[in-house]
DNA sequence: ATTCTTTTTGCACCTAGTTGCAAAAAGGTC
DNA sequence: GACCTTTTTGCAACTAGGTGCAAAAAGAAT
C-alpha cells in the first residue's frame, strides 16, 4: 500500500491537482515509486472516499481542475505508516534471470543488452547528480533536509553500483 | 514476462516436478525472482498448453507427481528472450517513500525500521557469501560458471550497498 | 482395510499496476 | 458563436502477482 502514502506525502508538501501531482511524481517521488496519471486519479478518488484528503471547495465535475489537500486523518495515517514495520520487498530483477538463462542457452545478444542498461543507469546517475547540485549544494540542514538527502544518496549510490557491476560484467563477457 | 522464463531456465538445468521447482526456486533463482508454488503450478500449466514444456509420460491427475521437461520450442523461446531488449524495470522501494514521508510528518519509529532492514540485509549477505564459498571456491571457469558468478556478485554487492547505506542513515539520524 | 497424515497439485478470488481510450471543460481562432 | 485544440479528469479492461484453501494421491499406523 505505498502509492496512497506517496500521494499523501506529495500533497502535504504542496496541495495539488491530479495533473500537478503527476508532474511532480515524474521528477521526485516517482524515482522510487513511479505512477501514471490514471493510477493517481484512481487513488485520489479512494483517498477522498476514505476521508483522508478533500478537494478544496469548487463545483466538482469531470474535466474541471480539482485541488486536493490532506485532512487531519490523512496526516495521522501517514505518521502511523512511517513507523510501521514492513520487510524489505523481494528483489525482482529480470536481468539477473537473463544472465542465468544465458548460462544455459548461450549469451547471444546479452552483451548489447548489458550495454544498453549501462547507458540508462549512467543517464539516471547524471540526473540524480544534477538534482543534488541544484537542491543540496551545501552540508546538512534540518532533519527534513537530511532525510531527503539520504534518499537522493541512495539513488546515486544504487546507480553507481549498477554501473560498476555492468562494466565488470561486460568486461568479463568480453 | 519473467516467471515463465525463469521456470524454463530451471527446468533446463534439471527436469523437475512443480514441488521440486518450488524448492529450488527458494534457494537460487528465487533470490532474484521469488515465486510461490501456486504461481509455479499455474505457470507450468500455461507453458504446457503453449507447447513449450511437456510432462514426461505418466497418467496425469491431481495429486499425482508430474515431471516436466523443456521441449525444443521452449529452448528456442528462452534463447530469444535472452537477446531481447527490455528497459530496466523502475525501482519501487517503499523504504525511500517512508524516508520522504518522515521528512514531512516526522521520523517517529523510522530508526527501528532501518535497524530491522539492516539486520535482514546482513543475513542475506551472509547467505550469499556461503553460497559463494560452497559453489565457486576458485577462479573463473566456463562461460556458464562466469555468468552465475556474476549474478551472485550482483547479489552480494547489492546487499553490501544497502548495509552501507542503512548504516550511514542510522548514524545520521542519531 | 480403515483411518490419519503428508505430499503434491491445483482452483478461485483478490490486490496492485498497466494501457487504451474518451468525456468534460477551458482556451484560442476565425 | 462555431469550430478546433489542449488540458484535466476519469472509466474499463487487462496483466501479473499474492493468498487462502481444498482435492487427489501416497504413505504410515493400527
Amino acid at each position: 500500500m505505498s502509492l496512497p502514502h506517496a500521494i499523501l506525502t506529495a500533497l502535504l508538501e504542496k496541495p495539488s491537482s491530479g495533473l500537478e501531482l503527476t508532474r511532480r511524481f515524474d521528477k521526485s517521488i516517482g524515482y522510487f515509486w513511479p505512477a501514471t496519471h490514471q493510477q493517481i486519479y484512481r487513488e485520489l478518488g479512494r483517498l477522498e472516499s476514505a476521508g483522508l484528503i478533500a478537494a478544496v471547495p469548487q463545483p466538482p465535475s469531470r474535466g474541471r481542475r480539482k485541488e486536493y489537500e490532506v485532512l487531519a486523518a490523512g496526516t495521522a495515517e501517514l505518521r502511523d505508516w512511517v513507523g510501521e514495520s514492513q520487510d524489505p520487498r523481494p528483489i525482482r530483477e529480470p536481468l539477473m534471470l537473463r544472465m542465468r538463462a544465458a548460462a544455459v542457452v548461450g549469451s547471444r545478444g546479452l552483451r548489447e543488452e548489458l550495454a544498453r542498461h549501462l547507458a540508462v543507469h549512467r543517464a539516471q546517475l547524471a540526473e540524480y547528480r544534477s538534482i543534488e547540485e541544484r537542491d543540496f549544494p551545501d552540508g546538512a540542514g534540518s532533519e527534513a533536509e537530511r532525510l531527503q538527502r539520504l534518499v537522493l544518496r541512495a539513488g546515486t549510490e544504487l546507480e553507481s553500483f549498477w554501473i560498476a557491476w555492468l562494466t565488470g560484467a561486460i568486461d568479463e563477457l568480453g
